[in-house]
DNA sequence: CTGTTAGCGCGTTCAT
DNA sequence: ATGAACGCGCTAACAG
């Protein structure tokens, strides 16, 4: 007979009788709270490896008679894809609501450092039990993740890492990829001719990421066509159209246009207002209003989408495995590049 | 002050208060177990529509003391992507006994209606909750369907859909897309010459409308391109291998290759062994062993993926919120098409 | 046909 | 520092 099968999960009671503690002692330990002995706590600790207890979150949930709450500070502005990411939210509100969690979206000012690290530090630990941001990578909000930390707020990265910040988890596509797959599609797309790039910011560690990406594949692999030095727009509607315009206008050669930011419908304005749109192949980043359009209009060939429903899910998923206060990070499910042409939008 | 704000979920006391019955009364309409007179169950069902209650799914799973049972009926066979999804089933496993439920893979002889119909039947109504088939379309399965729904058990289809039957919700892409998206791939890779197809079966419903579709965007918007009459090579490496090579040599002028099944061994092997796979583009489903090779050695350009990971989570959401009884169908999360180049592989 | 009651796994007073 | 007891929302065994 297999044991496996066999066995019952181990509950606290278990977990208790084997310590030779009461279940009030064992869930102090679990959760970390003083008031136990050293000793006592090593026996806890002993009883629950040897068991293999996992703590029932459900069941934990319901006896709180309160729900894990979980915040999202999202950058606010023009930016067509942090709309998405916030409706992501508050649809996810709903289903979340039934398995006992409390989400939310909150905007902050775009790429404003302080503005992020006082919204971090305004969070009530008691009333959070997690922050969730989509961060620029600055020495101000590094310091406030690590404050949020030491109170007790578990503290996410979103769409942008912060990498050797405090925080627990990152939740977001492989920027690196998405960028060589730019350069892929494009190079397929484009026999020879010259390549513009329009970036949002390069204080953008996501984006950084994309250009490099995009750099190294077009070298390794694609010697025929060359690349114009990148532009910055700012992630902003009209700056993004007079860049683009500039690009197009300077080189009669154009042949593709990476637009690894946002401002896409300045991008599509600018591209239908040339009259090359049919000439130029384009890629661009997440299925929004705009990039859609791009792609029906056949002003845009491919848009590469991080997918945000998904990764709000993941997000939740991960602040629930976050909960469960294991040791190491909980292996985050990888947030898939989709790739989109007019023909299998969703 | 915001009612849906401060009101609090409704539980069964509140129901059993407001229809001025006992809670073992209300667990009864609420299952749908005998023992009520229907003029009581229409005071309940009354009590709940006005509170807007919701059961807790994970509370009634705790107070069962027992999971929620989910069994996967696989096609067996040489199908690289069928063994992927049996291994996605043995991943889930593990974080869904998390969440209080058994979920577990069978395989069973793939392409035999009648085997197919007698694991649904010999499915015991008491052990398993729900039911998960990839099926072909055929009358011995839709009749074992409709038994197994009778006796109680969720039936849900999984990559190939069975319209028209008792099935409850269908998991998987929309295929009729996926053929076109492959069209518009192949359509902007190849200027013009020939393009082959080759389907595994045209009894499989999947297969069938991936064929609309690809022919559909094809006659439309690449007049450069005659389509090959389609070929099968029913799922198996060798057959497909054959059919592969068979086309190749026959068409020197053979621009593009659309495999629409599985089979992709044999693709890759019989381009290899043709010394044209630089010259021809090809465009293959499922990401596995095969397929990835493929597209890493640059034999396939771009493979379309239906992600068996997130196909098996979002059955698994969907049966829990079959479990919850609902009414209508639950609005299945869709799955997306995952479009892989060589620089995007996960 | 309907109601009472115990208990699922866990957190939390309140005593000790 | 530690333990006993109650309750979260729901189901099920047993009465009536």
């Amino acid at each position: 007979m297999n044991e496996i099968e066999v066995r019952r999960r181990a509950t606290v009671h278990d977990v208790a009788r084997a310590a030779g503690v009461s279940l009030a002692t064992v869930d102090r330990v679990l959760n970390g709270r003083p008031g136990v002995r050293p000793a006592t706590a090593q026996k806890v600790e002993a009883a629950v490896a040897e068991l293999g207890f996992h703590r029932d979150l459900s069941a934990s949930l319901l006896a709180r008679a309160r729900d894990l709450t979980l915040v999202f500070l999202i950058p606010g502005g023009s930016n067509e894809f942090m709309e998405s990411l916030a409706d992501a939210v508050e649809r996810r509100a709903v289903t979340a609501r039934a398995e006992r969690m409390h989400v939310e979206a909150r905007r902050v000012p775009a790429l404003d450092p302080q503005a992020l690290a006082e919204a971090l530090d305004g969070l009530d630990a008691r009333e959070w039990d997690c922050a969730v941001i989509v961060a620029s990578e600055d020495e101000p909000v590094m310091a406030a993740v690590e404050r949020a930390a030491r109170r007790g707020i578990d503290v996410m990265t979103l769409v942008s890492d912060l990498p050797g910040s405090a925080r627990r988890q990152f939740v977001g596509i492989d920027n690196v990829a998405a960028g060589r797959t730019a350069a892929s599609l494009i190079g397929r797309f484009c026999p020879n001719g010259r390549i513009g790039v329009i970036a949002g910011s390069m204080h953008l560690r996501d984006h950084r990421e994309r250009l490099e990406g995009f750099r190294s594949v077009l070298a390794a692999d694609f010697p025929g066509l060359e690349l114009i030095d990148p532009v910055e727009g700012h992630d902003e509607t009209d700056e993004t159209r007079e860049r683009a315009a500039a690009l197009i206008a300077t080189h009669p050669d154009l042949a593709g246009l990476y637009n690894l930011g946002a401002g896409n419908a300045g991008l599509v304005a600018a591209l239908d207002a040339s009259g090359r749109a049919a000439k130029i192949r384009v890629v661009a980043h997440e299925l929004t209003a705009p990039t859609r359009a791009g792609l029906q209009s056949g002003a845009i060939d491919v848009v590469l989408d991080q997918n945000p429903d998904g990764e709000i899910r993941a997000a939740i998923a991960a602040a629930r495995a976050l909960a469960l206060g294991g040791s190491g990070p909980p292996d985050a499910e990888a947030i898939e590049i989709g790739i989109f042409l007019r023909d299998n939008l969703r």
